[in-house]
DNA sequence: AACTATGGATAAGA
DNA sequence: TCTTATCCATAGTT
């Protein structure tokens, strides 16, 4: 059957969506492709929301591979504090609040940071030594890892944190502190300072405050 | 014109939808009514994506006459606490942490240590988000918006062998705290529901596959 | 609330 | 990616 469309083309014979189950999507990339259409569909249609009815709306999604995605009007900030603490939350605690987002986007946070990701590595060589105390205590010893691609790909299949996994946790840890993590302080400076999205004043639908996690500290 | 639908039965002349300009509704009850389709709509297509791509969601959203709804897969709780941890990597946080650590009580450094881990991990996380954004603004120089629909949109960089190892590391350190996390979890659920404010009940929650509704917040 | 036609979201294919 | 054809969400009406 040929198809005349209004414009005089030719339609294709069956290109074009299809009905799909809602079911776990095992490809990667079309899981990727899926996920990157549908994220920015509940964005839209959440900003939709907050502009015709005037509600309040946070989301928060985590991708496949584990990337942060964030809507919020008025912020998610804002709304996360008054769904935990109710509607009518005491001067105090907002005070609170307000506190600590000003302290993220001072221009001391990178050191902050720093000193708060030596602290988390210092707390974890705590919790390895700790670890590693009971698990002697426990058992003594534990097998040999399997050898896969990366020296840290390990399965854990016990109710145990293993030894071995919390050492190479630790090497990990250096690891990126040494090369990605550090790095990203400077990195998430750089994102604040030529941010190309102002907070206030945005002349579209939907600058209404959302966006990847990274300007949150705003 | 009479118009032939495909199940056989006579369309009405015109009756049905209308596009709509996105601008606030002033009918109150119209606007109720359209909050509580849009809302319905929003939910599921949240749902959806959480069993399409695997991942994690958490929604809240304030009716217009301040009913509080929300969506969260696993639990909204958890996605929060994740959210959260990642924001407020702040000294004030990490100290207190610290604090408790040097308590001593091995039933304290049990939970710190898991909550340190998870720190981490989500430091990790946000660190492995920076490498990502970086690479993209690196390739992508001129502008954010140049090939965008919205500028929130995700910009997939797979080329960068230093993302891709950050990627097999978190997941490896997910696989890693699978339990650790969930643990912390309920710790900070608890927490949560420790919230000394009992006027305002106990928020409405849907999980995936979302039941009626039914609120005390008014 | 239930229905229906439309507009917009989006799965596939290029 | 971009396009295209479908399917679904939903505005308006009963």
């Amino acid at each position: 059957m040929v198809v005349i469309k209004r414009n005089g083309r030719v339609a294709k014979p069956s290109t074009g969506r299809k009905k799909i189950e809602i079911k776990k999507i095992d490809n990667k990339s079309s899981q990727q492709v899926t996920f990157s259409k549908r994220r920015a569909g509940l964005f839209k249609k959440a900003s939709e929301l907050c502009i015709l009815c005037g509600t309040q709306i946070a989301i928060i999604v985590f991708s496949p591979v584990h990337k942060i995605f964030s809507f919020g009007h008025p912020s998610i900030e804002a709304v996360i504090n008054r769904y935990l603490q109710g509607v009518n939350a005491e001067p105090h605690q907002q005070n609170m609040l307000a506190q600590e987002m000003e302290s993220g986007s001072s221009n001391t946070m990178d050191t902050a940071s720093i000193q708060a990701l030596n602290q988390q590595y210092d707390m974890t060589m705590k919790a390895l030594e700790m670890e590693k105390k009971r698990a002697a205590d426990i058992r003594g010893e534990s097998g040999m890892m399997t050898r896969l691609e990366f020296w840290w790909e390990e399965r854990i299949d016990e109710e145990t944190i293993e030894v071995e996994e919390l050492e190479q946790y630790i090497f990990a840890i250096e690891d990126l502190m040494g090369r990605a993590a550090m790095k990203a302080d400077d990195l998430m400076m750089r994102a604040i300072l030529d941010c190309p999205f102002p907070t206030n004043g945005v002349p579209q639908n939907y600058g209404i405050g959302f966006g990847p996690q990274s300007n949150q500290f705003l």
